[in-house]
DNA sequence: TGTACATCAGTGAACGCGCGTTCACTGATGTAC
DNA sequence: TGTACATCAGTGAACGCGCGTTCACTGATGTAC
């Protein structure tokens, strides 16, 4: 893409795309124009015509890219995900000192939310939706991405000896509490800052109060 | 309507019903029908011809009961709420050992899911719809429950001190717990006692967590 | 109790509309020589 | 580099279909006398 752009620096013309570019615009064109109709309406009720429509191409267009409205929610389901496993990949590569890991944990979160305020919409929204192959794909991703965290949890000092069910037990309660977060934050009116504190603070809150919870387990 | 049935007892005709009753089992047949259909798909990609028919009525008679599919979704809101909230009545009313209270709470949520599946599986996919108004509704109902819920924690002894803002926090984590398990149930394959044993040891065992966690907070 | 009229829940035909999908096409990009 | 042909992303017309909504209707139930 640079090349090609620093080769067109020399064509007085807007720079050319090859087939294969101009295609992947508008899959991606499509794929934004889904996202973007996502905020106001549920996937199951999107047509292939008003995505079409969005994104400025004619219908018939569409199946260029996609077989089926299915086949691209299974693409959005993929990159949404994707930009979340980023979002874990960048908290393990920050130092964690272990007495802000909460604070540092939500504030990665809420940083990406923003980022990524459509992907994390659409999982959202769509995680409990009447659509059955997205929700089990929504679930399935969901599933893993609490096993992972129940193994990263295992490296902390108190919880290296727990059997690995009970991990996924607070694992699961922590997925939970950022997967209501993230909605939270997304459902948030834009920009105000007060609302997002208020949340920011439940949510510490409650990861504190699971932290707690934990420390607790069979010490009694 | 005993009465109206011991009068007919005397008449050899099946019982005739009252205009009104008539209506009102249609009106009933057709908040049937919807819940049945939003089994398999979401509420925003039903129609009202869609469940006129599976209701077994023409789709104009709908009119003569709601204005619109909304107004139908709104009730089935109203609906679904009035019979969370019985079984919050029943769970208050049920004598409660302070050793057993997550026991028994959860031992109630899934009879009452059990009982009342549809309702809870609509509320648990509805909750973060892309029907604006239906999820306002939905939102606003779990917010007035969470908040009773608060007040409800307030009656421990170790939280009767607590600040209103951190027996929400709980409450929430609480309700939130609550809700994903439901989902759970509903979504779990029927009748499978396997399955749902294991839902029941995990929510329990989240619950537990979040109650060490609220004994531990502030004795730090 | 019997009659005459009013009410109104549910019917059925009709409408215009947007949908998903098919098909043959166009014309710019890519390739072979 | 120039030419002739192949590829294929996007077009535009057409289709049959189910949708929400309107309207005048029917006939059983309800009401007044």
């Amino acid at each position: 893409m640079a090349t090609r752009d620093s080769v067109n620096i020399a064509t007085p013309n807007p720079p050319r795309l090859t087939r294969a570019e101009q295609k992947e615009r508008t899959r991606v064109a499509l794929l934004d124009a889904a996202l973007r109709l996502l905020e106001q309406k549920s996937f199951s009720s999107l047509g292939l015509r008003e995505v079409a429509r969005e994104a400025g191409v004619v219908p018939t267009a569409f199946y260029r890219h996609f077989d089926s409205m299915d086949e691209l929610g299974l693409v959005l389901i993929d990159d949404s995900f994707r930009t979340l496993r980023q979002m874990i990949r960048a908290a393990r590569a920050e130092p964690q000192r272990p007495e802000h890991v909460i604070r540092d944990s939500v504030e990665i979160l809420v940083r990406h939310v923003h980022a990524h305020r459509m992907h994390f919409r659409f999982i959202a929204r769509e995680r409990s939706s009447g659509v059955p192959v997205m929700r089990q794909a929504i679930r399935g991703e969901i599933r893993l991405f609490t096993s992972e965290l129940a193994t990263d949890l295992a490296r902390f000092p108190f919880l290296d000896r727990w059997p690995t069910q009970d991990l996924g037990v607070v694992a699961t309660l922590i997925v939970n509490t950022m997967v209501s977060t993230a909605e939270a934050i997304v459902d948030a009116p834009t920009d105000s800052r007060v609302a997002e504190d208020e949340i920011i603070r439940h949510t510490e809150k409650q990861l504190l109060l699971i932290a707690l919870g934990v420390s607790a387990w069979r010490r009694d």
